[in-house]
RNA sequence: GCGGGCGUCGCCAAGUGGUUAAGGCAGCGGUUUGUGGUACCGCCAUUCGGGGGUUCAAGUCCCCUCGUUCGCCCCA
């Protein structure tokens, strides 16, 4: 087959799809904005040098997922496998903190990760996220977290699960850590192997493990929950409560960790039992060392990104597909004069802000008109040399079959009337 | 990166070694030379993702490759 196809891991949003797009981004659109949350578009490759820091050297992203390359002037450069990073390196380089207060932005883009593909999860994908720098406050989580299920609220996704947890400061971990591998280190030999490898290099993922086994071995296993200290404790439970406050119901899930080096106390995951192993629409959490990592002023922030893919394909399984507007009017012509006639009125009608198709085949009258019923238009203006000659054109209701005559060049008076019927 | 499934027309899909590759939807044309939605008729894959091999004979068996899908890893 001699045929280009897109490359692995990418697709076509085809017209049939693109209204699911239009759904969210719109909603989540309104909703941000009525949040007071400003968009911000950062450029799609940084330096590599960017995510290596910002995500952390060790994390899978990082060490294998990556599209790098080297530019003509021999620049490191990345496709961006996450928003995050990109939106703080402008933060800083802009110096927008400087004023203080609290800075609250969101992206939507493509965003790429070299993995293997499957249903949910694409080398570019896209990603739309929120980031709110500049308070520690446990309302600033709750605030992010309740403009995330408003977003997925509007867009009309029901049935997903909640789940939040703290991972407390960075003493707090390393301590659970130390606790963790001293429980898990004489169950060694009987963790799942990958399990064995995350117990020296990354021993809190290992309770996010999908092995029965290794989960039996961790269930009296030690909690973070219980290595918090008291300041990180207080304030998961404010988190809690607030969000309890808005009725956002979640449940804690001491075993929720998160893959990326920079996130801190606050944690979350929104999910779906509808997309198989794929299953996290929206996660997130606090990120307070990540601005300081990448050299600006001590910032504590919060933040979260929603995969877009997966919520399309939720929406539809859910199929209330609102792509198809019909058409107002369906023109159909035939002959030189009355075909250049036809293009006139409806350049016309498009300007008075009706919907209108024009037929370009230039086959039988018979033909046309059974295009404009599948268009599913209201009604059909037709020229033909008759009335090309008078100067006039029959308009034919579709649903009724009643059809008149008009003048082409007294179109305009008809508009208020032809408005009062497509509306009622 | 690892393991399993799948790959026949734009879409759905029969076919499981014998040869002319069913059928449905969509599309196009006609019955209906300027009037639609129904009905009927006709057309629509020298070819079965690609390449190689086995065989007298392959969409049907084998190998490789590409893609896809499910899971692992990881993540949105």
């Amino acid at each position: 087959m001699a045929t280009i196809q897109v490359s692995r891991g990418t697709r076509d949003i085809l017209p049939s799809e693109v209204s699911y797009w239009q759904l969210i981004e719109r909603s989540a659109r309104e909703i941000l904005d009525r949040a007071g949350v400003s968009e911000i578009r950062t450029p799609i490759f940084e330096q590599t040098e960017l995510f290596a820091r910002g995500m952390g050297e060790a994390t899978d992203v990082v060490s294998k997922e990556m599209y790098s390359f080297t530019d003509r002037g021999d620049r490191g450069l990345t496709l961006r496998p996450e928003g995050t990073a990109g939106v703080v390196r402008s933060l800083i380089e802009n110096n927008l903190m400087a004023q203080g207060g609290v800075q609250r932005l969101w992206y939507v883009g493509p965003m790429f990760r070299y993995e293997r593909p499957q249903a949910g999860r694409q080398r570019q994908f896209h990603q739309l996220g929120l980031e709110m720098l500049g308070s520690a406050d446990p309302r600033a989580d709750v605030e992010a977290i309740a403009i995330a299920t408003d977003i997925l609220k509007a867009i009309g996704l029901k049935d997903l699960t909640f789940d939040l947890n703290s991972i407390g400061d960075t003493t707090d971990r390393a301590q659970f850590r130390e606790a963790l591998v001293a429980y898990l280190t004489p169950y060694k030999s009987d963790l799942d192997p990958d399990s064995q490898d995350r117990l020296t290099r990354n021993p809190l993922r290992i309770l996010d493990s999908k092995d029965k086994n290794t989960q039996k071995i961790l269930d009296s296993a030690p909690s973070i929950l219980d290595h918090l200290s008291d300041a990180s404790k207080a304030r998961f439970d404010r988190v809690q409560q607030l969000l309890a406050d808005l009725s956002i119901a979640c449940q804690v899930n001491p075993r929720l960790v998160r893959g990326l080096d920079y996130y801190s106390h606050t944690v979350f995951e929104i999910q779906s039992a509808d997309l198989g192993a794929q299953a996290t629409v929206c996660a997130g959490g606090r990120y307070d060392g990540l601005v300081t990592e990448l050299g600006g002023p001590e910032t504590p922030a919060i933040g979260w990104a929603m995969g877009l893919e997966r919520l399309v394909i939720l929406l539809q399984k859910l199929g209330n597909d609102t792509s198809v507007t019909p058409v107002d009017f369906y023109v159909i012509s035939k002959g030189v004069v009355a075909e250049s006639q036809a293009l006139k009125l409806v350049q016309q009608l498009r300007q008075a802000g009706f919907k209108a198709e024009l037929d370009l085949s230039g086959s039988a009258f018979g033909k046309q008109f059974k295009r404009a019923d599948r268009s599913a238009a209201a009604a059909c203006l037709i020229l033909g040399d008759a009335e090309a000659e008078k100067g006039t054109a029959q308009l034919k209701w579709l649903a009724s079959g009643d059809q008149s005559e008009l003048v082409q060049s007294e179109l305009a008076s008809h508009f208020e009337a032809w408005r009062a019927v497509l509306q009622g």
